[in-house]
DNA sequence: AAAATATATGTTATCGGTAACATTAAATTT
DNA sequence: AAATTTAATGTTACCGATAACATATATTTT
C-alpha cells in the first residue's frame, strides 16, 4: 500500500502537520522530533505524492515546454539543442520539465491558456512561436510565466529569448562580401516567424549598404526545410546571371540547396558558395563541411530557463528580453 | 479566479458530480442537461485541473521516461529518436510524457522507486538501463508498470524492448567477410550494456563459424564513446598484422576510429573497412559515409510505449519481450 | 399491475498533502 | 516578575476533482 504523510505521523505520534514541516523545511521542528520523523521515513520508504502537493501547495515545480507538433520532433536540431539547454538547467534547479507537442495553428482557441488551467505547470516556454498563431497573445497577456523562444517582439509583456538574427545574416553576408561575392542570393525561410523575417531584413541592410540593387531573381520565399530549398533553388540555375554565393535563413536549407547544386555538376563553393544559419550539428560532417551562423541554441535554452524561473520567482516583471549572439563559423561550403 | 467544477455546476444548478460525469463521459446524463453543461463550460472557459483529477483517480495519464543524466541529452541521436517514437504514440494515446534525467549508479538507493511512489506517472520507461543498475531490480520486481529499452533479460517479469544486436552484429561481419575481410577488429562498447555484450558474442559466434582465431590484438575494450574509441584505435596501427576491417559496436566509436585512421594517413574503406552499429543520423552525411547496422531506434520508441500501455491497461502481462530486426545499410566506409 | 431494469441525478467520503490560524511551553527582554 | 518573543506542535479547512453508494424517476419486462 501507498506510505503516507499520516503514517509517518502516527508512528511518530506527532500531527501530520509536524510531518509536512520536516519535509519542506519550513516552520518550527525539535531536532530530535525531526530526527525522528526522518529516521520513520526512512524505515518505511517514505515518498512525498508530488501530486497532492501539487494541488495543495499550488506548485507543480514543473515547466511545460510546447513544442509545435511534428513528427520525429526530437530530431530537429534546434529543438534538441534548446531542449537540453532547458533540461539542464532545469535539473539544477529541481524542476521536472514536460514536453507538450502543440498544434500552433489550432482553430481550438485558448489551447495554450487550457495549459495554464490545467495547473499542471508552473511556467512556459514556448518554442518555435508563429507569427499568426491565434493562441501565443491570451497567453501573453494572461500573465502566467511564460518564456517565447525564437520569436522578437517588443511589445508589452513579451517575454522572449532570441538570437541577434539580423546581426547574424549581415555577419555571414558581409563574410561572403568580402571573399570577393557581389551577387548574393537569398533563400528566407517561413514569414511566419520573426526570425525569418529578421533575416531577411539582415539581407536587405546588406543590400544597401553596399549599393547593391535587391533582385528578385536572386531571392527565393521559401520554408524552413531541406526540401523546398532543393526544389526552389533550381531557380538559380537557370538564370544566365548566376549568383556566386547562396546565403540561406537555415542550415537545413543550405544542405538542399548544395545538393541541388551538386546534382548540376556545381562545385560548392568554387562554383557557388553556399552558407547557412543555426549551426546544426550534421553541418561539421556534411561535406563540404557546412559555413554557417552559430545561433547559441543551448544557451538559448538555458536562458530561457533561466528567465522564466525568475518570473516564477517574482523576481523579474515582464517584459523579459533577451537577445544572444551569434558568431561565424568558417567551414568548406563558403 | 480559478473556473472549477463547482462554479460550472452551481451555474448549471446541478451537482458537481453530474458535470464530472459530463467531463469523462461515463455514466448517465440526460442529453438536454450534457448539453447545457458543455455550453456553460465553454462560455466560462473551463478546463479541468488535471492534478487534482490525478490525485482522485489515482492516474495521471502521464509517462516517465527515465534517461541517463548526461548534459546535452538530447543531442545524442539513439536517444532522440527513441524519444520521438514514445513521444510520437504517447501523443496519439492521449498520454503526457516526462522527461526525467536520473543517475543510473546512485548510491541513493531506491531513487527509481520513489517515483513509482511519487503518483506522477501510471507508468515507466527506462532508457538505457546498465547491468550493475543497482535500482533496476526492485523497479522490476515492484510490479508497477515498466519497459526497459536497450537491455535482454530474460528473467521473471523483466520487461524490455531491444533490438537483434547479435544477429546485427553478426550481419555487419558477414558482409565485411563477403568482401573479403579475414582480419576483422572488434572494438566493443561498455561492458555494462546488454547490447555491448550481445554484440561481442556476435563477434564470437562469427569468428567460430568461420574458424577463425580470437586475437586479442584486434579487440578493443571500450566505451560507448568517440573520444575512447579514437585513442584505444591506435593500438590497431601498431600491429605488424594489421586488420583489414573494424567493427565497432556503435556509430560514435566509428567516427572515432575513421578519424584515427584518417590522422594516419590510411583511406577508409581501401586500407581499412570500418562499420558501426545504430544508424546514427551523421553517419550518412559522415564521409566517407558510414556503412552500419541500423537499429530500429524511433520504432523502438513506439514499441516500448505500446508495451507500456498494455501493461497500464492489464491488457498484458509480465514479462514483455520485443526484440526488433536489425538491418545492413551499406554506404561508403566498408 | 407489480417487478425488474435503465436512466438521471445527488450525497458523502476521500485522494495526500499544505496553508492559515491556534495553542502552549520555553526563552528573552524589560 | 511581568511582558514579550521565539519555538514547538496541533487543529481545521481546503486544494478540485472522482469513487462509491444512494435515491428517484422513467421505462421495460413479466
Amino acid at each position: 500500500m501507498n506510505i503516507t504523510i499520516a503514517d509517518i505521523a502516527e508512528k511518530a505520534k506527532v500531527s501530520r502537520m509536524t510531518v509536512s514541516r520536516v519535509l519542506s523545511g519550513n516552520g518550527y521542528v525539535a531536532r530530535e522530533t525531526a530526527e525522528k520523523i526522518k529516521k520513520i521515513m526512512k524505515e518505511m520508504n517514505y515518498h512525498p505524492n508530488l501530486i497532492a502537493r501539487s494541488l495543495s501547495s499550488q506548485k507543480s515545480q514543473t515547466i511545460g515546454v510546447l513544442i509545435p507538433k511534428t513528427e520525429k520532433l526530437f530530431l530537429d536540431n534546434y529543438i534538441a539543442q534548446v531542449l537540453s539547454g532547458i533540461s539542464d538547467v532545469a535539473q539544477e534547479r529541481d524542476y521536472k520539465i514536460m514536453m507538450v507537442p502543440v498544434n500552433q495553428y489550432s482553430e481550438t482557441k485558448g489551447s495554450y491558456l487550457n495549459f495554464v488551467r490545467s495547473k499542471l505547470f508552473d511556467g512556459i516556454i514556448l518554442l518555435k512561436a508563429k507569427i499568426d498563431d491565434p493562441n501565443l497573445q491570451e497567453l501573453v497577456e494572461s500573465g502566467f510565466p511564460n518564456i517565447v523562444v525564437n520569436y522578437r517582439k517588443n511589445s508589452d509583456n513579451f517575454n522572449f529569448v532570441d538570437s541577434e538574427n539580423v546581426k547574424g545574416a549581415e555577419l555571414a553576408l558581409e563574410y561572403l562580401y568580402k571573399n570577393g561575392n557581389k551577387k548574393i542570393a537569398f533563400v528566407a525561410g517561413s514569414m511566419d516567424e520573426t526570425n525569418a523575417r529578421d533575416r531577411l531584413q539582415g539581407y536587405k541592410n546588406f543590400l544597401k549598404k553596399h549599393e547593391l540593387p535587391y533582385n528578385e531573381d536572386y531571392v527565393i520565399n521559401g520554408e524552413f526545410n531541406k526540401e523546398t530549398a532543393y526544389a526552389e533553388s533550381k531557380k538559380f540555375l537557370k538564370l544566365k546571371n548566376r549568383p556566386t554565393a547562396v546565403f540561406c535563413s537555415d542550415d537545413y536549407m543550405a544542405l538542399g540547396v548544395i545538393e541541388q547544386l551538386k546534382e548540376n555538376g556545381l562545385s560548392v563553393p568554387d562554383d557557388i558558395a553556399v552558407m547557412g544559419f543555426d549551426n546544426i550539428e550534421i553541418g561539421e560532417f556534411y561535406r563540404p563541411a557546412l559555413t554557417t551562423v552559430k545561433q547559441p541554441m543551448y544557451e538559448i535554452g538555458k536562458s530561457s530557463f533561466e528567465a522564466l524561473l525568475s518570473l516564477i520567482n517574482n523576481q523579474k516583471k515582464s517584459p523579459i528580453r533577451i537577445m544572444l549572439k551569434t558568431e561565424l563559423i568558417i567551414r568548406d561550403s563558403a
